[in-house]
DNA sequence: CTAAAACCTGACGCCAACGTCAGAGGCAAG
DNA sequence: CTTGCCTCTGACGTTGGCGTCAGGTTTTAG
């Protein structure tokens, strides 16, 4: 591989991003849209994005699943891309780490409850 | 207390209820409307609650807090309120918990990532 | 008695992450 | 060439757990 080739990395288009990451193609429009994604866009007007689109759009479910909300990602962001932080990057992560913690216990504590009751009824069937 | 008193339990209003469970009144409501409480009426029409509504209330924020929807949990409720269960049931509560479960795997393995860049962001201010 | 606080029934609004439909191009294979 | 799949823009629909406003009755405190 020469630097030239290096230089010009290969381009995918939306199907394959969205196969890729396990997502819908409608999804990953709307993750562009929200600022979350940047494409090159073939002389036709097809969106061509980097390989690394799909750990990102991976690295974003994960994200969601966590309860941030797009927003909150495109502000964190420069954090991974750039390991650029401010002071104000820094709380927000912290905050958002916190907020995580609170909900896994949360949860944790409802787990609990519910498998308690799964004891009592396959004891009482 | 007498037999006959405590037959003639003392009942509460809705704002009690939202006040002592931390929510707001609309919500209570919506609740009964979702077939998740239920009340006897005034004369004049008001809800009457009986005093363990407030705990009820209480448990339904930490399942919603878990995930499950309101429908979901009405058909939950007669695992706790006479411990009967069928194996539709059964199934049901399993299913739940194995989602809370994986939900909270999820939530973990975000929240590592969180602090990996907060341990890198912290060394590289 | 009266004024404030609490309650009632609708009914519309909200938000976020998409789903879905319509109508119109674009692109490789046989 | 045409068939079939992929992509485009734009725009409306969905879901759930409420918030909120309107306009009216009821209860309670003083």
């Amino acid at each position: 591989m020469t630097v030239t080739e290096a230089a010009a990395e290969r381009l995918i288009r939306i199907g394959e991003v969205a196969r890729g990451a396990g997502v819908s193609v409608r999804a990953v429009r709307y993750y562009e849209q929200q600022g979350l994604l940047i494409s090159e866009r073939s002389p036709s007007g097809q969106r061509l994005y980097r390989q690394d689109a799909v750990t990102l759009v991976r690295f974003f479910q994960q994200m969601f699943a966590a309860g941030l909300s797009s927003r909150r990602i495109t502000e964190l962001l420069p954090c991974w891309d750039a390991g650029h932080t401010d002071a104000e990057q820094r709380a927000m992560l912290r905050a958002e780490r916190d907020r995580i913690q609170a909900k896994v216990d949360d949860l944790q504590a409802a787990l609990d409850r519910l498998d308690e009751v799964i004891a009592i009824t396959d004891t009482h069937p």
